[in-house]
DNA sequence: CTGAAAGCGCTTACAG
DNA sequence: CTGAAAGCGCTTACAG
């Protein structure tokens, strides 16, 4: 009874028709020869404006605008692509293993893409790589290249000098990779955003070293990937400049998770015994770490920044609100995004034929985190 | 030099081959001729192959399987497409205003349709509404269904009724929505996933009478979402069923973020002074709200649980890490979402033909944030 | 079991 | 300025 109902509106109120074909009702759509009939041109001339070609007088042109209208027609898009148009569409390959997926970071990377993307009125096809080693998911991953189901890909979160993503570049696929390195061959269809990551630790040290700070540990994040190393190396570096020693038992480990900074804390504190010489100040390779560190802190009974100082990295949108407030390194995804996918769109689109590759800098933000050593 | 240098890699080494068309270079891909003649049939049997026809002799088969192989041949999508396969393509609509999109939900939901699209090896293309009252982006939204982009589409964080989404369902199109009302006229295309709200908002309020509280106050949500409106009916139900008065001063309103709940709480706090009757206990419309109501009840000085009692609704990631660990409804939306997507696909796949509604019950999960009268 | 051929709905040189 | 026609790369009845 209700399914009958249901057909029955269906029937009345929806604009296609039902053709009879073999022995299947098929669904016929609205297509350019009846925009063509009731306009009273050619299918050509149709086409020509959808195409916004400059030779269609302006009275052809209404007629057939009135008429797509009054049709409610849209052009079909895989008939528009095997004549050679573009999908519009850009594939965003997102590496998030399990715990990273809770991130409000990612969600804000996925939604800066999508979103640039939309500006530029370009589709994002997003594909979660949950394991960039699985031989499975990375022929998906290039499937949707083969199949031209997508114009370009941008790939976030792959190590640094990911195999796959040289393939795809090496078939002349267009791509935009954020946080990796720029291999020595560079080619146009290959382009690369990138924070400056050392310059960025070096501030944080710079910052900690004005506190008076010389006991400084780090804890990493995960090495895999360019930022990882980078951060680390700022770190290095920054320290052996001033001449301080890198205490091998102050560089923790682990990946960009809170989860990961807790447990490395956890882990250090429990391992160093409460007499150990212990840092006065620790940085973070990004904010979700310094949260879990400072989680880790509190419940040993040490208090951040009265015993210890912590600074973050990235300016996540929950530091400001963190208690304490969080000091922080700023960086803006949002603005890398929206040019990263400009960039791919421009080569997509032919504007350009430069080898690409920027790096943003990114500023100290002072908040509570840290206290001036007396 | 560079460039020259680029150019030489590709002609190398890429997989495809340069032709001279008119005056433009066109990059020819692989297509089903070549891997026919490298097989020695016919294009006819390399697509039976391809979509696994049943009368392929096993000999034929693993000759063009090789060739597929051998050439590295992916099918072209557009012409599967208009040769009547379907796009595989789900698209994903989800409404947010700028303060929502931090929100860890936002991105958890993001991932649940893409993660369970993909396991029934099916893509999604996300689109952002951020107004779903502006007449370019719902018209873009249209487009895609029109278009033949997408096979169906997902709604999320649409208003309880909204229009356009009726017209698409009255198109014929596959629609599934989160957080709306199954209309009366119901149809196989429409297919409706929820929560069961009023039963978890009762659940959390029989918990607090439990605890001996009377003096309860409610942090909505949007009550232009089905969910708003259920939650606070289910208040109102509960309150009434024990004889409990409403006041109307502790109905506080607000969307689904912690800014809102903090900004309600700080309103109600300011506007109601110290010595004036107040709740011993809040309700919050999810735990976004209830975050940032606790944020304003401290900053006021006031304790949780010890001077005031709060529970939220989703049981949201951070909810067991906060300070307090928060009590609250939980709701599984992974569950919800891959079952929602698994009918809309079921739907497009034309394996079920029935009116699909499904709620999801909620579960409380007590932890820290309400404590006993005495 | 398998090939030749029509057809899907566009775009775009080509010819006028 | 505009129509007829070829072509994009598939799938699938049809005929054998």
């Amino acid at each position: 009874m209700l399914t009958t109902k249901g057909s029955d509106v269906y029937d009345k109120n929806v604009n296609t028709r039902l053709l009879k074909v073999g022995f299947n009702l098929k669904k016929m759509e609205i297509n350019s020869n009846e925009v063509a009939r009731l306009a009273g041109v050619s299918r050509s001339t149709v086409s020509r404006v959808i195409n916004n070609y400059s030779n269609v007088p302006l009275k052809t042109r209404e007629k057939v605008l009135k008429a797509i209208k009054e049709l409610n027609y849209f052009p079909n898009v895989s008939a528009q692509m095997l004549a050679g148009k573009k999908s519009r569409t850009i594939g965003l390959f997102m590496v998030s293993s399990g715990e990273i997926a809770v991130d409000v970071l990612t969600n804000m990377m996925i939604v800066s893409v999508i979103e640039s993307a939309s500006d530029l009125n370009y589709y994002v096809l997003t594909y979660i790589i949950r394991d960039a080693s699985d031989e499975g998911t990375i022929n998906n991953v290039r499937e949707m290249f083969y199949q031209r189901r997508i114009d370009g890909g941008i790939f976030i979160g792959t190590k640094h000098d990911e195999a796959f993503v040289d393939d795809l570049v090496k078939q002349g696929f267009i791509v935009g990779v954020f946080d990796q390195e720029h291999p020595a061959e560079r080619v146009p269809n290959r382009i690369v955003a990138n924070f400056n990551n050392e310059s960025g630790m070096k501030q944080a040290i710079a910052y900690l070293l004005g506190l008076g700070h010389r006991d400084i540990g780090i804890i990493n994040g995960d090495r895999q990937r360019l930022s990882g190393i980078e951060k680390y190396e700022g770190f290095l570096s920054a320290m052996r400049q001033q001449g301080l020693p890198v205490h091998e038992q102050w560089v923790l480990n682990g990946d960009f998770s809170e989860q990961a900074g807790y447990e490395a804390m956890q882990h250090y504190l429990r391992r160093s015994g409460a007499d150990a010489a212990r840092p006065t100040a620790w940085v973070a390779a990004n904010d979700s770490i310094a949260f879990g560190a400072i989680r880790a802190l509190r419940e040993a009974g040490l208090l951040v920044p009265e015993h210890v100082s912590v600074i973050g990295f990235d300016d996540h949108v929950l530091s400001e609100k963190h208690n304490p407030p969080l000091t922080t390194v700023r960086v803006d995804f949002k603005q890398l995004f929206k040019d990263l996918m400009q960039m791919v769109i421009a080569q997509i689109e032919e504007q350009s034929d430069a080898v690409k590759e920027v790096a943003y800098d990114c500023t100290l933000i002072i908040r509570q985190s840290c206290r001036r050593l007396d």
